[in-house]
RNA sequence: GGCUCGAUAGCUCAGUCGGUAGAGCAGAGGACUGAAAAUCCUUGUGUCGGCAGUUCGAUUCUGCCUCGAGCCA
């Protein structure tokens, strides 16, 4: 079989979900989301999660993997996208992957994480002193450990000097060592060939979007979804709970935004979103077609095309 | 109609005992090794509501006006 993956990608609200579903159903593929949101189960409306009748026309994979309290990381969406991977492949269909979360999508082209194993001893060592003394402990312990290169990571960030910490101490090499390492590694999709395609809109065309679409997610039950997560003691999980749409709704529910407020507050944060994933896609990754969607919705057959408008 | 309080960055507001002003948010740019829809870094000239007066000098004090909120009639 040939290790062929199709990525379609895009900022949120671009259109993604539609046209994979036609480029799918075309194609005879299945699909794997991309997202850093869609494998908690219960996050549906918030995330614009593909409708049970869209996932009934086409296997979706790496959707509602875990339940919204549950940790769950890069790491281990690699491990699962690379076996839904290999059972698409090994059923003779086409690989579309697809979503919005461009950390995640890179995973798919590059190696993005180390293969290090923390020992919970370092885990407790590294949170005593995150207690204890906080950033600046953090960062003493880091010099400590990699001496050479230590403030070549973000400093003053919190989530980049704990991992950095854990790595080195379990690893006993420096930051520089472990990334040269790593950029050198096998990943989970060594070898295979990717055709990529990045869906774009203008800002304004966005915006317009998101807007409708926040409107149409309070309709469909947000608030009321969130509550049902709040029961399951999804706060406890903050990448899920501090996520768009999510995080608003409790600040409402706390009493800190009425309705109009919440509305507005989702607005611009989503915006932000989309922001900063034109920004992930223009400096960290490389596509084969762009295409605008403003210019008039594509045929799915003219999706991964590699000579039209990239 | 009278009184009180307010009017400063796109928004919310600090502040200047008189020497033309600064935070948060938004916006812009950048980063990215297990929270990535997260997190972090950089970036702040605006008739300081209008007109006059006092002053070497007013956004700051005084008067009038405009607008807004509240109270009393």
């Amino acid at each position: 079989m040939s290790q062929l993956l199709h990525i379609l990608t895009g900022p949120t609200a671009v259109g993604k979900t539609r046209l994979s579903l036609e480029w799918a159903q075309e194609n005879d593929a299945e699909i794997v989301s991309c997202d850093s949101l869609l494998f908690y189960r219960g996050m549906d409306i918030g995330t614009a999660k593909p409708s049970r009748e869209e996932m009934s026309l086409i296997p979706h994979h790496c959707i509602d993997l875990v339940d919204a309290h549950q940790q769950f990381s890069i790491a281990a969406f690699l491990k699962t996208a690379k076996k839904a991977v290999d059972g698409i492949l090994g059923r003779g269909k086409n690989v579309l992957v697809t979503g919005g979360s461009g950390f995640y999508l890179k995973g798919f082209v590059a190696p993005v994480i180390d293969a290090i194993v923390v020992p919970e001893k370092i885990e407790n060592q590294v949170l005593r002193i995150q207690e204890e003394q906080g950033l600046p402990g953090l960062v003493d312990a880091l010099k400590k450990a990699a001496p050479e290169d230590f403030d070549r990571i973000d400093l003053h960030n919190s989530r980049r000097v704990i991992p950095a910490l854990k790595r080195c101490l379990a690893s006993g090499k420096g930051i520089i060592e472990l990334r040269n390492q790593v950029k050198n590694a096998p990943f989970p999709f060594s070898g295979f060939e990717v055709k990529s395609v990045l869906l774009e809109r203008s800002l304004e065309s966005l915006d317009h979007r998101v807007r409708e679409r926040t409107g149409v997610m309070l309709n469909d039950g947000l608030i009321e979804e969130v509550e049902r997560l709040i029961e399951q003691g999804f706060e406890a999980n903050m990448s899920a709970s501090l996520s768009i749409g999510y995080r608003e709704v409790i600040a409402h529910l706390r009493g800190e935004l009425n309705l109009e407020e919440l509305e507005a507050l989702i607005n611009t944060n989503t915006m932000k979103l989309v922001k900063k994933q034109k920004k992930w896609f223009r400096h960290q990754m490389e596509f084969d077609q762009i295409i605008n969607l403003d210019a008039g919705e594509p045929h799915p057959n003219d999706l991964f095309k590699r000579d039209s408008n990239a």
